[in-house]
DNA sequence: GATATATGTATCGTGTACGATTTAATTGCG
DNA sequence: CGCAATTAAATCGTACACGATACATATATC
């Protein structure tokens, strides 16, 4: 019987694309000592401030038994604060730091350096990410 | 400053798009008692056996830190054996166990399933697995 | 307003990923 | 041959992911 290899999977193309990714990250979070989901969620309260860790969670798709450790150590390094300053108080309010808002400039020049390593324009990464994301959407989020 | 939330950024989608396929298989591959990296490992094997790991590492990107811990599980469970009997005795060869090739039959199904839960036909699904394929070859391995 | 249920976050255990280093075996070259 | 440089795999430490569970607070229902 015939079985797939791994190189001719859809699967595995998302897979190893997303690692290769990473890989193309490091170096230029390197200098910001942060791993790319650490940038993930820096971008996500550079976009917006102040959100609960749920809200985060549902942007990035992460539970808080991912989220909470990966909050913790940016709290540790003094680039946001966990607060339970809302009406309810079994939400923690994430606030960035003056530090954390300051590593935005630092990371300005990322994205550009990303798109320069595509070696692709703009409108074919834009329909590239969309399909993707159809993808995304049409797997149950269950 | 306008900094780019994780939605709209193309690494995210593959990143989020990534985990939410391994949330897809999940539920398959539970019957087995496999994760998604064992499973990848297992199909490499079905479609050509007796690799050494470097070689599977070549095919699955993944290096020895990363691979040797994998193998050992499996190896543990009796699905395939390590040996020494090339000509080079710095390689370690992978080979299926009768256990781990009649496993093979009992993933026959998953592939049809995965396709089925896309509810995207092979064409679309094809030419967006060499768009995705394209993209991370032009992305630097190093 | 006591209590059952639901919700938000944290904790714990297992399994990847991966940089850095180690160990062992092989190859290259004088 | 002798030994430095290279290569294959393993080991170690850190950081995600995520299922299962625990815990605290809120809400609902009577």
């Amino acid at each position: 019987m015939s079985t797939l290899p791994p190189p001719d999977m859809l699967c595995f193309a998302l897979y190893s694309t997303a690692h290769r990714m990473q890989q193309t990250y490091k170096p230029l979070l390197a200098p910001l000592d942060l791993t790319y989901p650490q940038y993930l969620l820096l971008s996500a309260l550079w976009a917006e401030d102040a959100r609960t860790v749920g809200a985060l969670g549902r942007e990035l798709q992460l539970a808080s038994n991912t989220l909470t450790p990966l909050i913790k150590r940016l709290e540790t390094r003094g680039l946001l604060r966990r607060t339970r300053d809302t009406g309810d108080d079994r939400q923690v309010r994430i606030t960035l730091t003056d530090d954390g808002r300051a590593l935005q400039s630092d990371a300005a020049h990322i994205p550009d350096c990303i798109v320069r390593e595509t070696g692709m324009d703009m409108a074919d990464l834009t329909r590239l990410r969309d399909e993707i994301l159809a993808l995304r959407d049409r797997l149950d989020p269950a």
